[in-house]
DNA sequence: TGTACATCAGTGAACGCGCGTTCACTGATGTAC
DNA sequence: TGTACATCAGTGAACGCGCGTTCACTGATGTAC
């Protein structure tokens, strides 16, 4: 049955968001057409209208994902604590696409990965600029390590079976990041 | 045919060797049985002679892979930076398996799971020893910190459309463990 | 505004394909004499 | 040592299943008059 102009919009969107969350749940490869469409109440069918293809999906739904930018409102010292926390860890449908998604993504079309590369880009140029180091050198190379560290922390906690060390992961590297060895130790602490 | 007791045995270590590459050249989902033993030039349906199942196969693969420690023998500053090279980059079937599987086992069984985990708990307590603060705590955090910017840069690096972004979170990371933004620049070259 | 018709978003059965797994069979290995 | 037989590693056809994709159909929307 035919919906209205406004309503298939709103299918469209809500195919990318439950794709989005389900893709970062399970990987591309695990989630189907149909699971995605049942999730909104639809038939799988009605997917080949909004969507050429499960890979043109893909592309949509990561570039959406990167696209939200969803941490972008927090300080950096209150976002590299969100990011590196349990909850984080545990909330992979709703957390950073790229950590959750980028090794997927590598073995996705170019157009996939052009979309994380726009994200990964937008990323390290934000981070590059709230690090307090002076140099724009010192401050993107330490965007680039910090980055690499909570893509790399976040990625090796989730699959850890053991939760000491799942959140000894988390918690060393987040201390690492904002002090390092010999970094003073409140260089990065909020400003009271 | 039936083969003799040590052929037998030597082409399951083939097909441990053949899958492990694959693996973390494709990732799990996207290499079959028929494709593993085809490498071999044997067929799928001996397969089932040397493992009950695919699922086996994965973790008995990735504890191969795992425990292989490739890079042990190199010095740390040395390690380093072969880890964080195009070389290494590029090398998907031969580099490390957890920074090219880690990411696809949070999809796998827990047997799977926990040979990944002792990877990197070995990987960690090596690392550790290597380190040269002065305290066991300060060389833990510096490993533990060091490694997840390892695994990250890797993936992100592998990842990227864009080969100058690429090369850039390579060196940028190498640098930043190396020296980080504080550390005297020569802290970790190797002895001349 | 009301009516008749054309459009087209969504339905659900069906198709083709690839994959993991099974199994009857083959023929070389290994053993009993 | 040589021979006859039992074992069993590997073969390849077949099965079941799930998935992406297609398509004839339905019925509500939107438009022409």
């Amino acid at each position: 049955m035919k919906v209205s102009r406004e309503q298939m919009a709103e299918n469209r969107q809500r195919i990318l968001e439950a794709a989005s969350r389900l893709f970062r749940e399970k990987g591309f490869e695990a989630v189907g057409v149909a699971e995605i469409m049942k999730a909104l109440g639809l038939t799988h069918g009605g997917f080949y209208g909004h969507f050429t293809s499960k890979d043109d999906l893909i592309v949509q739904a990561l570039a959406h994902a990167v696209g939200e930018r969803n941490g972008a409102t927090l300080s950096l010292p209150a976002y590299l604590e969100e990011y590196l926390s349990p909850r984080h860890r545990d909330n992979r449908a709703g957390g950073c696409p790229i950590s959750g998604l980028a090794a997927d993504t590598l073995r996705q079309t170019p157009e996939a990965r052009a979309a994380v590369t726009d994200g990964v880009r937008a990323q390290l140029d934000w981070m590059s600029e709230k690090f307090p180091e002076a140099t724009e050198a010192d401050r993107r190379r330490r965007a680039i390590g910090s980055w690499s560290a909570m893509v790399g922390a976040t990625i090796l906690a989730r699959v850890m079976a053991d939760p000491v060390l799942s959140e000894e992961i988390l918690t060393e590297t987040l201390a690492w990041i904002n002090d390092g060895p010999d970094r003073p130790a409140a260089a990065l602490s909020e400003p009271q």
